[in-house]
DNA sequence: CCAATATGCAACCAGGAGGTTACCTATGAC
DNA sequence: GTCATAGGTAACCTCCTGGTTGCATATTGG
């Protein structure tokens, strides 16, 4: 086998949207909510919040581009369900980085030890 | 004692400003640089990208603001080190979040179960 | 059918982000 | 001392972001 046997695209990961989509006040606050594990419509999240419907939406549509949100169309509701796959790869992401500087650290040990 | 007895202040952990550090593919490879141990100055940040030694300044001026690193003047260079306790604290948020989801699935299980 | 509710879409706006060029200062190497 | 190297500052540009208002569309409840 030259070549994976799944599927999947290879694509090499790129971890910068999924954090951009939570540099933002708002949007941590729809994700809390969310991941409380309750469904919600638009409406629904923007009470509570001083925007506007539309802002509102705006930040939807940003955290489901990054996958941390999915919506269904239910009547005339538009709900809003969490996602928790870009979270495992923030985590991810999180663990690489500190192993990495954790590796370093014992090298750098090593180093004035030996 | 109507106050806190540490000095440190409460503040609210915003993790916005954290994420939205890490939301930009320049950063990220900056971080994987550092978090590789060795102190590296501007100049050599700026070596392998196509970015100018100022676009990698202002990078670098984000990812400090955020305590992703530190930055010490030594001679004529300014040397960049990595610091871990950003990192720490996305750790934490992966970890806040998807506990809250885990128990918010139990519950539902409990429910559908019982 | 009609009114209220929920959402979609488009235009518009201000400010910030990311990048550049240009120029100035400080330090190190000979 | 002189020149090359490392960095700081500032002005400027373009595009994206976060927000608004206004209006159109779809669905629900009586």
């Amino acid at each position: 086998m030259s070549r994976k046997t799944s599927s999947a695209a290879p694509r090499r990961r790129t971890y910068a949207p999924i954090f951009a989509a939570l540099g933002d006040e708002t949007r941590l606050a729809i994700v809390a909510k969310l991941s409380e594990g309750q469904h919600r419509s638009i409406a629904q999240l923007t009470q509570g919040t001083r925007l506007t419907r539309q802002a509102v939406t705006k930040h939807l549509r940003v955290l489901e581009r990054a996958r941390f949100v999915r919506s269904v169309r239910t009547g005339r509701e538009k709900v809003f369900e969490f996602d928790p796959t870009p979270i495992r790869q923030v985590k991810e992401y999180a663990d690489v980085v500190s192993e990495q500087w954790d590796q370093a650290l014992a090298r750098l040990k090593g180093f004035v030890e030996g």
